[in-house]
DNA sequence: CTTTTGACTGTTGTTATATACAGTACACTA
DNA sequence: TAGTGTACTGTATATAACAACAGTCAAAAG
């Protein structure tokens, strides 16, 4: 899962970028220029005040004038809401991201990626409701029992994994809905992710 | 609902402690001591520098010797997990901070003010599992068909609310769980807040 | 082929910021 | 009643950090 928020920035400008959110995560700080400068193993920090201006002038981040360590990130740093997939009968997931949730990644454990709203009722049964947001850890592998994001050709479901030798069985959680039974032989089945942790909100309507 | 995680701070401490706080979820970069003085209007940014001092040797900031607003703070900014209530029988809830999740309150709406992990099964069909954790606002209003946290005493639940004239009923979700009948001119009921967003951790286990 | 842009080095002036030191006033404790 | 901690004012200074200016080099654009 690629964590692009850019508009057009060039690798390196990425990466700076990149580095400044993780100063922020991890020292719940801005960088220096300096600091920017002995990171990437520059030899001036202007290479970093050159790197701030273009990423200033690209939209990306926004300077504090005259302050010290201000560096502000225009994008929230959170979790991707990458799109609305039907639990219920198969409708493809949008692959461009709605929203920023403002949610912790290592909140949930393996951390999660992205997260996906849930639309149906086909989930009910595991506590998985009409408009629930789930938290997506990136995988391909998955074992029985997990609650999995497939895809089967471009659409893109959320149902409980079983796999029986090439059968794979996308259950779900709903009496009133069949299991998906798909012959890994014949049709391409895709593990997007698996499901870490769900986000109810609007609880109040 | 306080938010005390301090250990013995004297009020100005604590006004300064939120005052950091504050700057790190508006600005997301810690304040300067001139900053600290501006906004309490002290003369001389060295009042700042000495409640930071305190601050530190009290542990409730660390201070980055010679960095540009080096401040951390040594507890997580988030919500406090208050503890844990039985959605069934009703158990006593502990009043005492068992852990802090790095959630952004804002992220429900109306405000989350502090978490309660459910235990058993009576909420079930309103798709509150067990373990989950509810987002609680608090209030001592509740309308029909929110899901409150009551107290009875000193025993707290979780249950959906129902008004009928004096008496309240406490609807568990779940046929198998009776409703708590409570008439409000007996007993007395405290509505310790309504639920407005859920977090279910731990999907993988 | 020239110009522009990205990605730097190197230097420097200015200001933002931390932090030490000296002192005042007041409340609380031993 | 001396001592200690809190809550400041006021001054001073070293340095952390920003930010401007002058370049170099290579790749991409026109």
């Amino acid at each position: 899962m690629k964590s692009s928020t850019a508009t057009n920035l060039t690798p390196r400008q990425s990466e700076i970028l990149a580095f400044i959110r993780n100063s922020l995560e991890v020292f719940s700080v801005p960088p220096t220029r300096a600091e920017i400068a002995s990171a990437f193993g520059f030899a001036s920090a202007n290479a970093a005040e050159d790197h701030l201006r273009a990423l200033a002038r690209k939209g990306a981040i926004t300077l504090e004038s005259g302050s010290a360590r201000g560096i502000r990130l225009v994008e929230q740093l959170g979790l991707p809401l990458i799109g609305t997939v039907a639990a219920g009968s198969p409708i493809l997931a949008v692959e461009n991201r709605l929203d920023t949730m403002r949610i912790d990644p290592a909140l949930f454990s393996p951390r999660a990626d992205f997260l996906l709203r849930v639309r149906g009722l086909s989930m009910i049964e595991a506590g998985i409701l009409d408009g629930d947001v789930l938290a997506i850890h990136s995988t391909s592998e998955a074992t029985n029992g997990q609650i999995v994001v497939a895809r089967i050709g471009d659409e893109v479901t959320v149902k409980r994994f079983k796999r029986r030798g090439t059968m794979v069985e996308l259950i779900a959680e709903n009496k009133d809905f069949k299991p998906i039974l798909v012959n890994t032989r014949n049709e391409t089945l895709t593990i997007e992710g698996v499901a870490v942790g769900l986000i109810r909100d609007g609880m109040m309507r």
